[in-house]
DNA sequence: GCGACAG
DNA sequence: ATCTTGTCGC
């Protein structure tokens, strides 16, 4: 898997590399029992409006290993991808991008293998260090001297959220692209309307006992 | 050897 | 991530 790992790392691009985004996309995962609900989540850029949205379930089939998270939603991330009729120009993922000990988290890796520009948006920093960011503002994640993501504040009451590169985007403009996604909340409505409805699917699952 | 550790 | 009610604060 390390191995993997490296070729991903290999890979990577953190160079602006995308047109006029017109069309983003959150995914996100919720677990029930032995199975792993994946759902992603399509909006209009300029509006946050949602244009369509599309889900798998599946059986879980790796345990959760930090800096390995790739091998246990990998797979059901690209296919709920698939499912959608119209494609994002840009992906959130829910994890780390170039964030990671070996550069290749959830998010670069899903980049790379779809060949799509990507941004990591995680809750809490896997690797690296930053000061604490006043609201609003965001702070450079630093590991071993170079900067790998940001810790950025996105309110008041939440605690600072971590905004990395996964591929074909930089430094810069990931942080711009996330904070044009926000809407109040703690995190942006890519991610917080993909976690909102793998949820509602989870829900009804257990309402129909299945 | 000990502690940290995305979801 | 998940379990799980109330509760403190803006």
């Amino acid at each position: 898997m390390r191995g993997i790992q490296a070729e991903i790392a290999a890979s990577v691009s953190t160079e602006d590399d995308f047109g006029n985004l017109k069309k983003i996309a959150g995914v996100d995962c919720a677990f029930l029992g032995d199975r792993i609900i994946c759902g992603v989540v399509l909006l209009d850029y300029d509006t946050m409006d949602v244009i369509e949205r599309a889900c798998v379930v599946r059986e879980i089939d790796f345990p959760y290993i930090p800096t390995y998270l790739t091998f246990r939603e990998g797979k059901p991330v690209v296919e709920a991808l698939s499912k959608l009729k119209r494609k994002p120009d840009l992906l959130m993922v829910d994890g780390c991008g170039i964030n990671h000990p070996r550069k290749a988290g959830l998010a670069t890796h899903i980049g790379v293998v779809m060949d799509m520009p990507t941004i990591g948006i995680a809750k809490k920093i896997l690797c690296g260090e930053a000061e604490k960011p006043d609201v609003g503002e965001a702070n450079p994640l630093l590991y071993h001297g170079d900067q790998i993501g940001w810790l950025l504040k996105t309110n008041k009451r939440s605690n600072p959220i971590v905004v990395a590169p996964g591929h074909r985007i930089s430094m810069d403009t990931c942080l711009e692209v996330t904070r044009k996604c926000l809407r109040g909340y703690k995190l942006p409505e890519t991610t917080r309307l993909a976690h909102m409805y793998v949820n509602e699917i989870k829900r009804e699952m257990l309402e129909n006992k299945l």
